[in-house]
DNA sequence: CCATAATTGATAACGTTTTTCAATTATAAA
DNA sequence: TTTATAATTGAAAAACGTTATCAATTATGG
């Protein structure tokens, strides 16, 4: 599910198949992660889940991002500014594009760096297992705020 | 000083020029730092600062390598297994190639990521400003020792 | 509807990093 | 060389994010 205009159900589905309950907490983190358009912190999860359900624990939001890690729904992402964020998992061989003024992010594909991989493989001789990628800019709205 | 054989008298000069004195515990540190051939995190610098330096602080320890880092001589190490290392900076357009499984660390250069960038600002209308990359495998040594 | 085990939230514990502060020390000027 | 000064230090305490504990609650299958 790519670009899943409402991953929820599919996300719901992955939970319960996989032999885990679905719980007001759960479904109200899972409507957060599946939804937003940029990596939250878990603390962030937290203040917007007590929108939607006031008697949450951030210790339950710790737990369920722990799980949705596990289950491959969402990805711990990694920035200059600290790595304490979670975000929806790439699909297949994807990566991240952030802007650097809003936090927006962006999956991309199309990188082709098998040849780079065998170049530096061989001038190394370490046998390469897998790569980051991620790219940082100004999306469209925050160049029109000429930030 | 790209792959300069001792550093050292480099930095300790870089600190020097900046306005910022020449203690045991900064040279200490420096000498870490300067010829590790892996990321560490400041408990390992702390344990291996007072080998030399035995009255060493851990807070001077992070006051150093934040100090370090702001004077280009040394950059946090993101890992899947978490992003509280550091290891000597890149020389300009140079990126990390780590062995996953002793943590060993090399520089690579020779990536020309200018058509991907091209294209996915055309795809998503992003100015793209900066980079990451980083390569994970196996060092020679580790691939002999089957691991 | 019931029995059961998973899940929850509150509390406390934990490890890492930062702040505070008096004592020490590198440096530049005398 | 000596002195004055401000930078630097280490110890202790505080702050922070995260994890463990545990009794109470709740989703699920029967």
């Amino acid at each position: 599910m790519p670009n899943d205009p409402n991953p929820i159900p599919g996300w719901l589905e992955c939970i319960a198949r996989s032999g885990y309950r679905l719980t007001a907490p759960r479904r109200a983190i899972v409507d957060i992660m599946a939804s937003s358009d940029r990596a939250l912190e878990p603390l962030q999860v937290y203040d917007l889940g007590r929108q939607s359900c006031p008697g949450l624990g951030l210790v339950t939001v710790y737990r369920t991002l722990e799980k949705l890690e596990e289950l491959g729904l969402i990805q711990r992402v990694h920035q200059p500014n600290g790595c304490h964020t979670y975000w929806r998992a790439a699909c297949g061989h994807e990566h991240l594009l952030f802007c650097t003024a809003c936090g927006r992010a962006v999956h991309f594909s199309g990188d082709n760096i098998t040849p780079l991989i065998e170049k530096v493989s061989n001038q190394t001789h370490f046998t390469i297992q897998d790569h980051w990628l991620q790219l940082f800019g100004l999306c469209p709205q925050c160049q029109q705020n000429n930030l």
